[in-house]
DNA sequence: TATTGTTATACTCTATAACTATA
DNA sequence: TATAGTTATAGAGTATAACAATA
């Protein structure tokens, strides 16, 4: 390959930039149209964060799925499985496991719902709610790392960002039908659905 | 196995106040500290760009790493495969059976290295540099539609951001000691590293 | 008949160890 | 000894199908 260069940039702005490129010989990797590829760097900053974050919470040996999981449920006692595994994205099937793995430690209980018997509700142990407090903790450090990285401004402009893209590549991974109650963290509308949609944490 | 809780219903509607922040609105379930939490939201917008991507692609059955690999190969030609993989944060050894996925199908040809009969030199076949033209187009389709969900001015603000958070969470997964030649696609210093550091794409 | 939780299973992605052939 | 590519393998993460109990 050589020089391709699109010349019209679809929905104005976001000139190319020089795309860092070396003398074709040695010297820097040039990247191309990675450099602007939203989906690649996404990638990229998501396993850099994740990487920090896994660090973060090595000590209470929690994983960034069970953390959010934990969250959920201590903010919203009561749910059903479906509709925080519906919430996080995570299939019901995929969400067993990783549900049991709370509750083997005694940080999550499933109890017998009163209206529908084929549900369970969930709650936090009192260990649970004393853990996530603690947690919290860690989460406001790793939190802070990255806002040291981008800057107060930065970091809130990229969770803005990052809520604004909530819907796009159609829906979230749900099972069958449950998007009936699931709004996005910071609410936005909906959009198409032109791929299946996996998982997300 | 569990006791009686005959309190609270499905639909939670009890949205429990915000701690932290709140770009709170409303909304059945309360996503508590995930709506802030860079890491969460980094992985929802990368699933959901991932996805719209691989709809985008399947025409040309190439998923986002093999995309990344013909950009690299083709803006670089003669790299050894353990720069290319270094420069995507792939380990060399998942790097083969990818590298072979593309080879297979003509669009890539590993070549002998004149000066290190170890190494092979990486280049696009004819057929490679034709499809990726192609791609390319597929590509800026893809980008557009980020485009229109974030405008214009946000897409461009998102990419400065994410290269803005490269280097964070400890290097890039690479081997033992490639670190040399790799720099990111945008142009930052490097920081710490506090964890192990995982693959990227 | 549809839904909830579950099991079993498979496929992808990522990670580690060890081998070979060169250097 | 060290490096480049490779093989084998193990582990996460994610996907679908099917079943029992309940609605």
């Amino acid at each position: 390959m050589t020089d391709r260069r699109p010349t019209r940039r679809a929905t104005a702005a976001a000139p190319i930039p020089p795309t860092t490129t070396g003398p074709e010989g040695d010297g820097p990797i040039d990247y191309g149209l990675l450099g602007e590829s939203v989906g690649f760097l996404l990638k990229r900053a998501q396993m850099a964060v994740f990487a920090d974050f896994i660090a973060t919470f090595a000590t209470a040996d929690l994983r960034p799925a069970q953390f959010s999981v934990l969250v959920i449920v201590g903010r919203n006692p009561g749910l059903k499985q479906s509709q925080v595994s519906a919430a996080l994205s995570i299939k019901r099937t995929n969400f067993v496991p990783l549900l049991d793995s709370l509750e083997d430690r005694g940080l999550v209980k499933r109890k017998m719902a009163a209206t529908d018997r084929r549900s369970h509700a969930l709650h936090l142990t009192a260990k649970g709610t004393a853990l996530l407090k603690e947690l919290t903790a860690l989460w406001e450090q790793h939190e802070r790392r990255i806002a040291d990285k981008l800057g107060a401004d930065g970091r809130s402009q990229l969770l803005a960002l990052l809520n604004g893209l909530d819907g796009f590549g159609g829906g979230d991974g749900l099972d069958e039908a449950d998007l009936a109650e699931m709004p996005p963290p910071a609410a936005k509308p909906r959009g198409r659905r032109p791929a299946k949609t996996p998982e997300s944490v």
